[in-house]
DNA sequence: CTATGTGAATTTATTCACAGCA
DNA sequence: TGCTGTGAATAAATTCACATAG
């Protein structure tokens, strides 16, 4: 742990790999080097050493990695381990899928409420989940919910954005297909799938 | 267009940059700068104009971009003029979700068919697609089909792969929570949202 | 005078090669 | 001997500054 700047892309890696340790585990495996994971998950060993390095020395020499140790190492690293509420905006098609994910649980997350502007969805139970009226997104605060996640149409997501700010969440996961402008203390991800689905056709030989 | 090597990361970006024209051009804009694409879609205006310059000269000097010439530019570099015809496997929470995704016919492709191994699902209709069993996939190089999209759990994703390549597809992209092989000359993205999910609380101020 | 297009400078990230420790 | 951890070398991407064209 000498190293003062950490790469955006070492911490984007990070998920990835316990990704691959969770697999490891599942499959019964107590142990691990670093050429296994990386072959598992397509990177290079030095890679992940190098990744690792920046945030501590995790490993035996000689031997490798305690994969338990590590999953917990890197759950700390990314402040998995404390457990975040979120709140999810936008119950359609995307919204409804996401509501069903189980990866929140995986990483620690809990989905605490839902919201939609639709009379219609408003009280309908999806998940244990009860959708709530948009409006009451300002109530959040109260709920200790740290996290939002957009799934509005795009018009829309704009002013979701600024609600979800207001009511106190520091980091928004936002689904609709557009840039959103937030607090610099506010961290945003967007996820579009279309914009990996675009660049396909860019790398498709031409046979 | 003077450069032999472009950049990845420039190619990543060319569809947030298709998805900035197409909200200006539907917000009846006919021509941009690249400053004003730029703080709408956040980036800034010198990387755009980078990226252009791998591709060659859109622009007009002292003037900026027609819009729809702009679109139609970067639309043949990533190829999507041409039509291709995409198959899903895997019709789950998250395959019915893709089925219904309207991204698709945006950027020129066409859900053409979809696969389940589950026997209550074969023969139901989802957005006109009747699926399909899985054992037909072998049939998708009849139907030209290009780009195969897997949702299925995990355990099956490889296995899937391979069936699609068998099958003559070029491109894939895989919503299952893993890594997957394929031959150099098939491109393959994976999407999960976990990972982006997994780093966010990283990013979050503690306060 | 304005906004593009691009070499050059700088920053960031990856890869290598090996020292260090079990 | 085996595998980690890491400075140093290399490669890639971004940013700058400005020549250039309308």
């Amino acid at each position: 742990m000498r190293y003062y700047r950490v790469p955006n892309e070492a911490v984007r890696r990070l998920p990835v790999y316990l990704r691959g340790l969770f697999t490891l585990s599942e499959d019964g495996h107590e142990s691990t080097s670093s050429k296994k994971l990386a072959d598992l998950i397509g990177v290079t060993s030095w890679q992940i050493r190098k990744d690792f390095s920046y945030f501590g020395d995790f490993g035996t020499r000689g031997v490798g990695y305690n994969i338990k140790k590590l999953i917990k190492e890197i759950n700390k690293i990314l402040k998995l381990d404390t457990g975040h509420k979120a709140a999810l905006v936008g119950v359609g098609n995307l919204g409804s899928a996401v509501l069903s994910y189980p990866g929140f649980k995986m990483y620690g997350f809990e989905l605490a409420t839902a919201f939609d502007a639709d009379p219609d969805k408003i009280g309908k139970t999806i998940n244990n989940i009860t959708i709530e009226d948009t409006c009451k997104i300002k109530e959040l605060k109260k709920r200790k919910v740290v996290i939002g996640i957009i799934a509005v149409p795009r018009h829309a997501a704009q002013e979701t954005a600024d609600a979800l700010v207001s009511a106190g969440v520091k980091a928004i996961l936002n689904f609709s297909p557009c840039y959103l402008t937030v607090p610099k203390k506010v961290k945003i991800i967007t996820i579009d799938i279309a914009m990996d689905l675009a660049r396909l056709p860019y790398y498709m030989r031409a046979s």
